[in-house]
DNA sequence: ATATAAATTTAGGCAAATCTAAAAATGATT
DNA sequence: AATCATTTTTAGATTTGCCTAAATTTATAT
């Protein structure tokens, strides 16, 4: 639990996002660009987060992290999400402005702090978003594999995510306004072609079996 | 308006409180003392700080800020008070364990958060201690000179300083019950004796003349 | 398999912020 | 005014995080 730099907290974070959740094993030159430095300044800290025990590394066969370095890592991801979280419904940042500012105060040492801020924000499960806020032993919520075709008649849900992320898709939905964290109920199922009537703001239209099928949500 | 180091900040704040508000001479000895660091440390800080402009600085003698080093310093202090404020009022920390997150707080770079938390906050004048928040311009609110016994009847008003702060007096008001920021109305005054009936967490009681001599108030 | 290209590490240095120990300036005292 | 004590600065090192240039290892391509 030794109390890290900033600087050792951002190249856990790069090590962390570039290996993804299979914790791949991450080259020096990935970092070098990610946190826009040179690769011999990678090796000089990847040397020493090693000799901290943070992760594994091999010269010339790249990096992972160890146990620790992930706690340490996924600890700084749920600060940054649950503070622009605070940024953009608090304080009415917009998603695109929040992120530098979050890149700041996800370094603020004080665990009470985060949690009182989570409690303050009604424990967020995702940030606005929709990316996962991983609790504070390091848990990410499961996005519930449900989507919308799935949902019995007359049940409120919200919008938590789109399975199809293609352009085409977003732009069909950003047309007919759905956005994440709306809340949509299920009025009615076709049985012919499961196509769907739904109410969504105050108005109800028909939504194809596949749209459905495409949009996760989590019952409320 | 170059950026500063977090270091940097720190010695400014310094030199602010030391200084007091008739910017007098700082010692370095008194800097070393009170950034827990050593004379020689703070002389190679103050000939960077003059190097910038930031402070005057004859070796020997001393140093004071220069507008814009004060400029500089009232900014953190307001992003110190607004964040404390945060803490306190919203996230329901304890006055005691507030400051050590907020010297923390207090070094995040961003103009416009600074201004959206104080919008949050309701524009605060004072922090939860009544200490005056500084405004974007730098500037302090006044204290207003009103005192509770210059106050019409049935005008409410809150608590915001004490004139007389000797323990005999905090004592009493402690045992009245009155804090800062509580909100008070009077009802009647004595000809008399000028002694007052006022009203106050619901319950009536008479104050003297003195004593309400030594209630900062303002109006609500 | 050998040469060439790409990725990575090593070597040597630099700037910021800190320290200790020694030297210099200031101030206080007789 | 000369000396002693205090304050402050200078000199020289250390640590952290970064750099460039050269050397080394690994990967690729005939």
């Amino acid at each position: 639990m030794t109390k890290l730099s900033l600087t050792e907290e951002n190249y856990l974070k790069a090590i962390y996002f570039i290996g993804g959740t299979s914790n791949q094993l991450v080259n020096t030159n990935a970092i070098a660009e990610r946190l826009n430095t040179k690769a011999a300044t990678v090796t000089d800290m990847l040397r020493k987060l090693k000799q901290k025990d943070l992760i594994e590394y091999q010269p010339y066969k790249g990096t992972r992290l160890k146990l620790e370095g992930k706690v340490q890592a996924i600890g700084i991801l749920r600060k940054h999400r649950l503070w622009e979280t605070f940024l953009v419904e608090k304080l009415a940042f917009g998603w695109e402005e929040v992120h530098e500012m979050a890149e700041q105060l996800e370094h603020i040492q004080s665990a009470e702090l985060t949690e009182r801020l989570s409690a303050f924000l009604g424990f967020p499960e995702f940030d606005p978003h929709g990316d996962p806020i991983p609790n504070k032993e390091g848990v990410f919520p499961r996005r519930d594999n449900v989507t919308l075709d799935r949902v019995s008649p007359d049940t409120a849900v919200m919008i938590q995510g789109v399975k199809d992320s293609s352009t085409e898709f977003l732009n069909y939905i950003a047309k007919l306004g759905i956005q994440l964290g709306d809340h949509i109920t299920v009025k009615s199922v076709e049985e012919f072609d499961r196509s769907l009537v739904v109410e969504h703001k105050n108005q109800q239209y028909r939504l194809s079996a596949l749209a459905a099928a495409n949009l996760y949500i989590k019952e409320l």
